[in-house]
DNA sequence: TGATACATGTCGATG
DNA sequence: CATCGACGTGTATCA
């Protein structure tokens, strides 16, 4: 990653035109080859980017943009489309880069993790006397997202998703029949909990003798406010 | 501006809950405050950011925090709700402030505005013997996006929208009610001209006689291509 | 201030 | 691959 902090003006042309006049800006250079140009306030949206796969070269400046006091011309070329964006820059106050590795993966935890917490923070909602045993609970063919005991002190495995669908009945099935082999823990019996839960779905659940909950994602964050959820 | 090129972790609580596992990010604080987390792939977006208004406080952290290797512990708070980023610094590789001044501005026109322009230079598409009377054609309710005259010369009002929605008919619906009151202008043709027209809208524009036009962009665009703009 | 349309929307799931 | 819908949508206009 290359940040640049230059005088500079931008010129894009692409689904529409837009230019930008001489002022200081930062310029990010990604090791995908895409372009941001940034000012220093309205956050989140670049003033003007390209998105990769995109090619940048920097040419020398013709002699008029030269006499204009242009030392440098970046050229940002859309593989794909014509899009082009054209950074004239001159002045260049910082630059430097760095080797930031690959991200981990920008995953942001999805609903889903969010409702198997909170899911398991109030599994009372499945019906009194419901007691979290653990989540996560590994087996030989993966995880369950919650094991749980009911009032009578029956084992239930509960799988989540944030839209329930036939894939997720049968997951829950596989585990089901392993879990159900074990004589510590059978007999154990299944929730498919979601917030939408398809018909067809509902339906092999409901054949397979696994109950069905809706999740309310918003009744469930309930009394949880961000500050609690992150200290 | 402050650029920090840090090895983070980091945590959001808000709308949602996300949580960035442990590696080398750029943290971006702008003038106002806001602060941007930026992988080196993925352009456009930041991977999680707190828009202004919001404050930053720069916390010891706790001890705990401190033995897996936390030195400084950014805390983001939104001025309004109750959203909260939290960055878990391991390690600072870079950090350098800049001052940039208050940007001019961007100048960009939409796609509307350059359909219209498009639309104004070509106003043949529509047939044989149009003519472009004036853009912004000036109406006590607002401006219509183009006044022009058929082959027979009768005044035809033009609605111009990038999707075509019943709103769009409804706005058209006024202007032609009110240009066919002027002595001067009646009898006044509609036609609703977009990229894409619902069936909702092209149904209530034939209802009321009102022509429907798909508009394409590219062929509009035709010869003019983004290079030719720029250069 | 609230409602609405536009966005170089982006991004993911679905068919 | 096109289409549809959600987004921590953001952003501007307009009543």
């Amino acid at each position: 990653m290359r940040l640049v902090i230059a005088l500079c003006s931008v010129d894009y042309a692409g689904r529409l035109s837009a230019h930008l006049p001489l002022a200081t800006r930062l310029l990010l250079v990604k090791a995908d080859g895409s372009v941001l140009v940034h000012s220093d306030s309205l956050s989140y949206k670049p003033l003007n980017w390209m998105s990769p796969p995109c090619t940048l070269t920097v040419l020398e400046p013709e002699p008029e943009q030269a006499a204009l006091g242009v030392i440098e011309l970046w050229k940002v070329s859309a593989a794909k489309t014509a899009d082009l964006l054209v950074v004239s820059i001159h002045e260049i106050l910082h630059d430097s880069s760095h080797n930031l590795g690959v991200d981990p993966g920008l995953q942001k935890d999805g609903v889903e993790a969010h409702l198997q917490k909170l899911l398991a923070d109030q599994i009372q909602v499945l019906g009194d006397g419901y007691r979290l045993v653990r989540r996560e609970y590994m087996t030989a063919i993966g995880p369950v997202d919650i094991l749980a005991t009911d009032e009578a002190g029956k084992s239930v495995a509960i799988e989540i998703k944030r839209r329930g669908d036939i894939d997720g009945v049968e997951q829950l099935t596989r585990y089901l029949e392993l879990m159900n082999r074990d004589p510590l823990l059978a007999p154990v019996a299944g929730v498919f909990a979601a917030q939408e839960i398809k018909p067809q779905a509902r339906t092999l659940a409901q054949d397979r003798g696994i109950r069905c909950v809706i999740l309310d994602y918003d009744e469930l964050r309930g009394l949880d406010d961000p500050h609690s959820r992150l200290f």
